[in-house]
DNA sequence: GTAAGCACATGATATTTATCATAATTTGAT
DNA sequence: ATCAAATTATGATAAATATCATGTGCTTAC
């Protein structure tokens, strides 16, 4: 844990790069840089929320116990803040945020923030229009966990690992079969069974955690065709 | 449809409070007052998204196109603003926005809101936490969806209309069953036959679409635990 | 007044997926 | 290396729900 200077920090968010040096003094002098382990907990569901937290580097889970069991609402890759939803929302975090791998990232005082978005008006829009884009992901992933069945949803997933986290056809899961249940919304079983099917299909090829995806096209059909 | 006096408006938003009289006078010049009938399409998917709506009078449903078939996003009733994802968030909309009642709503040119966002910080810290309270509920709702079964979410959207949209036990769907489907996520009949379930039951009493709550308590528990 | 169309209800069946049970595999600690 | 614990795989069964089929009542048009 220390103190940064933002100034000098080269990954800036979009909405950062449009703050001044004084501002992004006033930035660095109450912003804490930290680290997390995988599995760490960086913010817990139903604890006091007064930081805005921007993810420096790495991959996060946000989870929400839900009225049956955890789900994972959403993953998030840095460079990219952290709970604004929850923090600007309400008083109490309505979601956890947790590491899947190493982590930094920098914790910001709601208040500091506030007055940064009160005198920055280019920044604040910045946010305004991440706040927007989020919004309309969150509308886009919810239609398909209800309308695709988990073949498609898993499917939908895999595609996502390869195309939006790691941008290659190969990769290791960040997450545990249990995990990926929460995340397609189903259970281990099932998950394991359907990762079985399309290694037996030659679809993808796995072993334990490693992931190759052999036959894209398929693949993509599934996706979305449930 | 007709141009307003936005410094008259008794309808103001939260956000529209922290304006100034110059300030609603930009408002006011750019802004047209429409009005809708129940069914009519306010804005369309796919279409360009150029205007930030305020929707001063009645109910409205935002739908969007599934892979599989139209879904209900979500409910929206007056005074609140329509749009600001899909209008900010992207150049195109993703998703419409349906009248199901007679529905009055002020069309403002994208340029003189973003304008306002810059010019009144207050306005913009408004719309921010709107955006912020919006993400959170959206979470809710799409846990909901996703973990409780059928019964549990037709209880819980019962009990939000009479919550939040009637504040009555005894109200009239302004949806078919088709729509109720659409919001709950299932088939047509599967509503009607969970509804004429929850009739029998005389957990509710139903008559076309007069709805009247009978076991509040029942129906929570229903709502509550799948 | 009758026919046509539409929304809604309801029974029968098929499919998807959860759950339970058990086995296999991997991982970690000693 | 060996054993215990955790994770993962897989088969059998049951439950929830979609789909298909049909029927009923209500509205609208002519």
């Amino acid at each position: 844990m220390k103190s940064v200077s933002c100034s000098d920090c080269l990954i800036k968010s979009e909405a950062a790069k449009n703050l001044d040096t004084p501002e992004l003094n006033i930035l660095g002098n109450s912003c804490v840089e930290t680290s997390f382990n995988k599995g760490d907990t960086i913010f817990k569901q139903d604890a006091l929320s007064s930081n805005i937290i921007y993810l420096q580097s790495g991959l996060v889970k946000l989870t929400m116990e839900g009225p049956q069991r955890s789900q994972i609402l959403r993953l998030k890759q840095a460079p990219c803040y952290l709970g604004l939803p929850t923090t600007i929302g309400d008083k109490i975090n309505n979601y956890s945020a947790v590491a899947l791998e190493p982590v930094t990232a920098c914790f910001i005082d709601i208040n500091i923030f506030r007055n940064l978005l009160s005198i920055n008006s280019d920044f604040s829009y910045e946010i305004i229009i991440g706040l927007c884009k989020n919004e309309l992901d969150q509308f886009h992933r919810c239609v398909k966990l209800v309308q695709n069945q988990i073949y498609g949803r898993l499917a939908g997933n895999l595609l996502y690992f390869a195309d939006e986290i790691y941008k290659s056809e190969e990769f290791n899961l960040p997450l545990s079969r249990s995990e990926l249940a929460d995340l397609v919304c189903t259970s281990r079983e099932t998950v394991s069974r359907l990762i079985s099917n399309l290694a037996q299909e030659n679809i993808i090829s796995i072993s334990g955690k490693h992931v190759k995806i052999l036959n894209r096209e398929i693949l993509k059909k599934i996706s979305q065709n449930g």
